[in-house]
DNA sequence: ATCCTTATT
DNA sequence: GGAT
DNA sequence: AATA
């Protein structure tokens, strides 16, 4: 874990505050360990006593902690614990990797008069969650909370494996419309997403959100066998390929996919040959079916960014465009492009869709699109809009033609090969009044939109959507005019969105 | 036992 | 499947 | 029933 091997050594410094090294006779037998005994429970005395002795057999022991300590070692103190002193200690991108170790180590090392092996066993746990477990007798400190938009979930995911395994299970049971297993599965799936280190041992999982039997069987024989056995044997099963291959058409949902099967449809070419009727948008998508399950650029999405900005500009000068969905989060690259259409001034957007819809049908841009335009006087029924205007709300979900992004820009026309791809991009158009909230509804992730739906309703007593949020005690819309005010409405800490990838 | 996000067409 |  |  810790690479030992050519590890710098700064021989130890001017200013070192004198009562060390030099003082002790025995000279440095081992220059690429250098230790430090941390006080805290150890005590001064018992410390200066330890430190004198492995001195004496030949071990760098520093009196004071910086980047040129390889050995951390320390008595009756956690992983945690002692991980949080070092960061008192030194900035942390000041910090290098050090061996956080017990004091069994040294006492081993003493006694063959060379530093040992390091062993598990020598390792100090390190815990994720102190949720009413304890450590090391102490009482808790920090805790990893239930729901995930209390969380930061950055890109960096340090247990993609057991994370993968995780989220195909929770992919099975929605495929299976058991919908309650599925997001089960997604939110233990998100517990480890956030952790700051890989799992090594089922021990720091101890009072963690969210895993139970079932998720611990799976991480359990991951670390154990580097596999789950339920992993395997679901990516191996025929209904599970089968439901992936025709789920994977824009279009076609769990219920069609089902029935397909039970009628005897596995894969594309039974379902082209089956006279099966298909609506608009499965015509669509089997016709793109290579290309809407190709992943998609960053590159390709400021590309359709730019034209949908032309298409938008042109038809209304002063409109802002924003790149919403994963992309937004930080991701390289998504299944479709996300964006959002608003202007400065309330009421100028209204009617902005089909505008740009046929701006760029003109121009040969869209190989297919569905938009819907919300739009409904103010109703008698039901909870009233935000006051001062009328809930206006349009959406287009199309596939776009996209140019190849060529490397040198030569503009080839050369054998087969096709010049364009297609990729599917949502558009929205929302108010100004009601930009944060669309703004916060289409970020996602889409874990993390339901988990925040889900703490407005059980913890807060409020209703949020993707245009407004409803205070039931109140009987009332709140305002926001960002999304930082929409957090402090829902009485969350406000997560920025590269840290919302539940 | 019951709930599991909230909208739209 | 996991929390309440 | 599908999509976000
Ligand atoms: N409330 C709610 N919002 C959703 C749902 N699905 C998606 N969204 C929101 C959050 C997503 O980030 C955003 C865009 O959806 P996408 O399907 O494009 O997902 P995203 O862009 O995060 O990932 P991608 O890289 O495109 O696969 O819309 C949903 O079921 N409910
Ligand atoms: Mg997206
Ligand atoms: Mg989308």
């Amino acid at each position: 874990m810790v690479p030992l091997k050519r590890r710098k050594v700064v021989p130890p410094h001017t200013g070192n505050t004198g009562t060390g090294c030099s003082e002790e006779k025995a000279s440095i037998k081992f220059p690429r360990v250098v230790l430090f005994l941390v006080e805290r429970k150890m005590g001064a005395s018992r410390r200066t006593f330890l430190s004198q002795l492995g001195r004496r057999k030949g071990f760098q022991v520093e009196e004071l902690f910086s980047q040129s300590v390889t050995h951390v070692v320390s008595e009756n103190n956690c992983g945690d614990e002692v991980r949080k002193w070092l960061d008192s200690q030194l900035r942390a991108q000041d910090q290098k990797p050090v061996h956080l170790l017990d004091i069994s180590w040294y006492t081993e090392s003493m006694r063959a008069g060379h530093p040992v092996e390091i062993l598990e066993r020598h390792r100090l746990q390190v815990h994720f969650a102190l949720n009413g477990a304890k450590c090391c007798s102490k009482a808790v400190v920090f805790s990893v909370p239930s729901y995930a938009c209390q969380r930061r979930t950055t890109l960096d995911n340090h247990n993609t494996i057991l994370t993968d395994a995780l989220s195909l299970l929770a992919e099975k049971a929605e495929l299976s419309e058991e919908d309650g297993r599925g997001v089960a599965f997604r939110r233990a799936a998100a517990v480890l997403k956030c952790l700051p280190q890989p799992v090594t041992n089922m021990m720091q999982l101890r009072g963690l959100p969210c895993l139970g039997e079932h998720s611990f069987r799976v991480i359990k024989d991951i670390l154990e066998n580097g596999t789950s056995s339920e992993v395997e044997s679901t990516q191996q099963s025929e209904r599970y390929k089968a439901l992936k291959v025709l789920t994977g058409i824009f279009g076609v949902g769990a219920k069609t996919a089902d029935r397909w099967i039970r009628a005897g449809i596995h894969n594309l070419r039974q379902l082209q040959t089956s006279g099966q009727t298909l609506n608009q948008a499965q015509r669509a998508g089997l016709q793109h079916y290579d290309d809407l399950n190709l992943p998609v650029t960053k590159a390709e999405a400021d590309a359709i960014g730019e034209i949908v900005e032309e298409a938008v500009v042109s038809v209304l000068p002063d409109a802002q465009i924003t790149l919403i969905g994963g992309f937004r989060r930080g991701k390289l690259t998504g299944h479709d492009v996300d964006l959002l259409i608003t202007h400065p001034d309330e009421g100028k957007e209204v009617g902005l869709m089909p505008k740009v819809v046929s701006w760029l049908q003109s121009k040969g841009f869209l190989l297919y699109q569905k938009t819907t335009i919300n739009s409904y006087l103010e109703s008698e029924e039901g909870p009233r809009r935000p006051s001062s205007n009328m809930d206006r709300f349009e959406r287009c979900f199309s596939i776009f033609k996209l140019r190849h992004l060529s490397r040198e820009d030569r503009g080839e026309s050369e054998s087969g090969c096709r010049l364009w791809r297609a990729v599917r991009v949502d558009l929205v158009v929302s108010p100004i009044s009601q930009f944060a909230f669309a703004l916060l509804g289409w970020t996602g992730s889409k874990l993390f939109e339901r988990e925040l739906r889900r703490w407005a309703g059980h913890e807060k007593a409020m209703s949020l959507g993707s245009h407004a949020l409803y205070d039931n005690r109140q009987s009332r819309y709140l305002r926001a005019t960002s999304e930082e005010e929409i957090f402090a409405h829902l009485g969350l800490e406000y997560i920025p969105p590269s840290e919302r990838n539940a």
